[in-house]
DNA sequence: GGAGTGAATAATTTATTGATTGTTCATTCG
DNA sequence: CGAATGAACAATCAATAAATTATTCACTCC
């Protein structure tokens, strides 16, 4: 089966080189079997159909940014609280520099969801785990004081929903957006956190960013430079 | 010109019923010139265009949305606290059944909104004014100990974006989302309010639920009663 | 005999065209 | 003279045809 596997794996690759530079839509089935040296039919003894390539090229996309999140786990940081904030601009910062550089990810990501709904609840299911690791540990050292962790993690995230993938919903400059989640993460440590002797648990600060790679800002745009505009029908009367 | 305002507003309210009914694409100028015995070029005399008609539908809808909430400021009640959680619920129940049943309100508004991105800008202060009214009223009276109002009502306004149109992220039911929604001000309660003798500040409840108008979920809809959107109880707008 | 083929077919996308609609403006009406 | 008209024109949409593409499967070839 190894052999079947990296021919599964050439496949991927292709499909993925070729997503990312002209979308899934204008990617043809026959233009990833040459890629490939092989026939049209022979995809299909490795995927279901075509929608299944992108599924499985979202599926480790949305895995290897979990991890991306999650290494913020592993380094020693001081506090459960840090921790939480790393992970939420983290993910702010994440989310905001692939849509900004990587317009067809979210693309795939999108044509992804809308046939497998599935999909996106799990992702969100994933990084929600990231989340209960971090309360639980941060209540269990006493730093924090929640009566219902499941609960309060569906709440964190939640709450934080405006900054995963921000730009679908605002069309605010990252920094803006900082400082507004730092705000937001200031009154909801102050929700979890006792107070201390009559000492207001202090602001969040925005945390320097071990800067969450910018994906391939490459230079790599000799091909299409030109980003697919997608320019709706708008300009009306002045 | 009350000659001329009236004319404005039999082509408001022609334009409203077939918006409403059709849908803003299929409903055309030469109907809503019919509809009130008038030429098309006529309605250019009030309305420099098609959308134009549009915008001042979703404006007057917009403004009284903001009503509907408002109205919670003015009824006795015991607390801030209630107030603003009284405000976040209705919010979210007013836009669920919104988009449940006033499917051609979200299109209008999203046309509208995609060719005037700043009608949505518009419409989200006038909602955090009232935020941050009641935020400022709970600093004031001491119920709330909030270092920094205007932040706070940023971080109160985006920590419970998920409540606004909630359909557009999540096919949650409504009951799972009022569920959600109390964890998240459970914490945002215990981040505004001082915590008083040891003694934790108690969970969110759900709020009854003045329930606001499921707006016109009438049998049948052969002929049309003016909704002039909001229909509550209270007739106090027109 | 199973990995691989590629022509055949079904499904989808794109191009083309004709009809509809938004908008303007010279003109009429009161 | 302001209010209103409706034919004229450009922009947009719907319907259809043409082309492309996804998928299948009877069939080779090591």
């Amino acid at each position: 089966m190894s052999e079947s596997d990296t021919t599964r794996e050439k496949i991927i690759v292709a499909a993925r080189e070729r997503f990312s530079h002209y979308g899934y839509p204008k990617t043809t089935i026959a233009e990833l079997a040459e890629d490939c040296a092989m026939s049209p039919g022979n995809i299909y003894r490795f995927f279901k159909g075509k929608i299944d390539i992108a599924v499985e090229i979202a599926r480790r996309e949305a895995l290897s940014a979990v991890e991306v999140i999650e290494a913020v786990l592993d380094c020693p940081v001081r506090s459960s609280r840090q921790r939480l904030e790393e992970v939420v601009f983290a993910d702010l910062r994440y989310t905001f520099h692939l849509l900004e550089n990587q317009p067809k990810t979210l693309e795939l990501a999108q044509i992804v969801v809308s046939d497998r709904p599935q999909f996106q609840i799990e992702s969100l299911r994933r990084e929600r785990r990231v989340f209960q690791r971090i309360l639980h540990e941060g209540q269990a050292s006493g730093e924090f004081m929640v009566d219902n962790v499941p609960a309060t993690t569906i709440a964190l995230h939640a709450a934080t929903t405006k900054y995963r993938y921000a730009q679908l919903f605002t069309n605010q400059t990252l920094a803006e957006l900082e400082r507004e989640l730092a705000h937001v993460m200031t009154v909801i440590m102050r929700g979890l956190m006792p107070t201390v002797e009559g000492h207001a648990v202090p602001e969040t600060q925005i945390p320097s960013g071990t800067n969450i790679a910018p994906i391939a800002a490459t230079s790599d745009v000799s091909d299409i430079s030109t980003i697919s505009g997608t320019s709706t029908a708008s300009g009306k009367s002045a």
